[in-house]
DNA sequence: CTGAAAGCGCTTACAG
DNA sequence: CTGAAAGCGCTTACAG
């Protein structure tokens, strides 16, 4: 900028005033400066503007993910790209892995860096370590899950009445065994969510649960269900409480040829699910409209709105393909 | 700082000195320093910090993909960020849409915001741009696709050899008609270059060419291939050149209820691919080795390696599981 | 080993 | 409308 400044012919301010797109320059000075700043291949720092502007903002987000790669995730984020990029807003991305620790410090990183604010699929541990953030201005919203000791806003999925709805379809078609296999519900909560619902509407039916071990990814969730199927206590439906649960619970099904025998509802779409053999019936979660949401009111507090926090929850409707609609043995 | 400073009673200096991990401060003065940090809940504003730092590192990188919501690209992008934390660097992450302008403002706001480098697999557009940004300092890596008009690192699938393998599978099962569906080719380099491996084993076996008019996404996949099987000109065998063309064929296949009589080979692996009826065979993409690698040898060159610029080239190994090994009707 | 001072690239009152 | 000067939060020679 010094550069710019000494080939048009003029101070630090006026070029800074041209960057800026401020309405009181001459036009003549402008033209000049312009002309510089293309000569010169000049591009500002966005950094060092930040650092002295009034509202210090960042152009900046964070968004903390479980997984960056996992599909429902990664759908999250697009949207959420899609909303900053509207608002000239670049987005750091981190997978936390369910890992208090690893959250932590990732929200750490991205403080340090500047953020303007921070979307967060937030994991089991305490979050009171965030108000220090908050009090600074860093602007939060929670997705896919609540935070635990702070109170932000939040948008999360129905995810007790999803399960709970997919447990009143396999009973309308007469299962009474209806087998439970998710993740690990004291580390996620969405899982513990899902497993609430399952235990609901089963009570409300008074039919046993039939809870697996919790898994973790495709592979465990396979092998679990494996071993389900070979028991003594075969369910005759499963409800499985996450995407990669379900995937893993076709692959198991599929092994064991049960496919066609045994019924499966899953909690999150899959892709491909409709052109698997048969079709895999889902609760269906809207990762865009979280995604969006939670960046809309994200946005909504960067810009200083200062309204009580807000907590949406988005509506999880059952899609039935075939699988969920396979009746009891 | 200054507050920290004022509380330890030493100079901002010696706070700064404390903060970096210098080796030569006092014991005690370091303890005072830390109990103060603690004390007021100091957090070092990094982005200051690299303003005035010799080498102006922001600990930041950019990755610039396609679309983060793509499997492939998001499997990409996981092991961008596994690379990137062991170095201590947090990633900006964004979606091209494969538009060449977009690439350009995306590529400038993260230059803008000082990142250390940036990972692009980049769009058909012209990237002396970049020249610039290289001369500067910037550190690039091209993944998935090289660039044009500038010479850098980069790192790709053998996108050629591994559809002309996939042709020469179908052909050794005794096919002849074998239809090629695929992303646009003057704007995908991958298409192109899988499209040209088409070509050549094609010809090297004296077969006719049938290449469907080019789409983008599964929507439109499906709709060609449709549109291609209750035509004249019906082939035994497909091979779809991406993986949301993959998903679309199997739509298509599984609506015309031909999946068993007409055989399948895709680019790049689906989710469930194994579990689809016939189970689909690909020819793989090793995602995690293109993304870890590229991550590598961009931090090789933050580092500040000097070395001719390499073009890692990743197998991509053919897996057959039922689909390619359909025979002709 | 520690501090006072300069300065990174910008923006912003303050004069004029 | 424009410029000189101060300062954002930090690091880094330079003295001592």
């Amino acid at each position: 900028m010094k550069e710019v400044a000494a080939v048009a012919g003029v101070s630090l301010a006026t070029v800074s005033r041209v960057v800026n797109g401020a309405p009181d320059v001459a036009p003549a000075l402008a033209e000049r400066v312009n002309d510089a700043i293309r000569m010169l291949g000049y591009r500002r720092d966005l950094t060092a503007s930040m650092l002295r502007r009034a509202d210090r903002a960042s152009a900046t987000i964070g968004l903390l993910l479980e997984d960056v790669a996992n599909p429902f995730f990664s759908a999250l984020h697009r949207s959420v790209e899609d909303v900053a990029r509207t608002r000239g807003h670049l987005v750091f991305a981190g997978s936390s892995d369910e890992d208090p620790r690893r959250e932590r410090e990732l929200v750490e990183s991205l403080v340090a860096r500047g953020v303007d604010g921070v979307i967060i699929a937030p994991t089991s541990g305490d979050h009171g370590y965030l108000l220090r953030d908050r009090d600074a201005g860093v602007a939060m919203v929670f997705v896919d899950r609540p935070p635990r000791y702070i109170d932000a806003d939040s948008i999360v999925s129905d995810n007790q009445g999803g399960a709970a709805r997919a447990v009143e379809h396999l009973v309308s078609s007469g299962h009474r065994r209806i087998a439970f296999v998710g993740d690990r519900p004291e580390l996620v909560y969405t899982a513990a969510e899902r497993l609430r619902g399952y235990r609901r509407a089963m009570q409300e039916h008074g039919l046993e649960e039939l809870v697996l071990p919790p898994v973790a990814g495709p592979e465990q969730a396979r092998a679990a269900i494996a071993d389900l199927l070979t028991g003594a206590e075969k369910p005759t439906a499963l409800f499985t409480a996450q995407n990669l649960v379900t995937i893993g619970a076709v692959l198991a099904l599929r092994d064991a040829g049960l496919q066609h025998s045994i019924a499966l509802v899953g909690f999150d779409d899959v892709t491909l699910a409709d052109a698997l053999e048969p079709p895999v019936s889902v609760v269906a979660q809207d990762a865009a409209a979280l995604g969006r949401q939670a960046a809309e009111i994200l946005f909504a507090r960067i810009d200083g709105e200062d309204r009580p926090t807000q907590h949406v929850v988005v509506p999880t409707p059952l899609i039935a393909r075939g699988s969920g609609e396979i009746p009891p043995g």
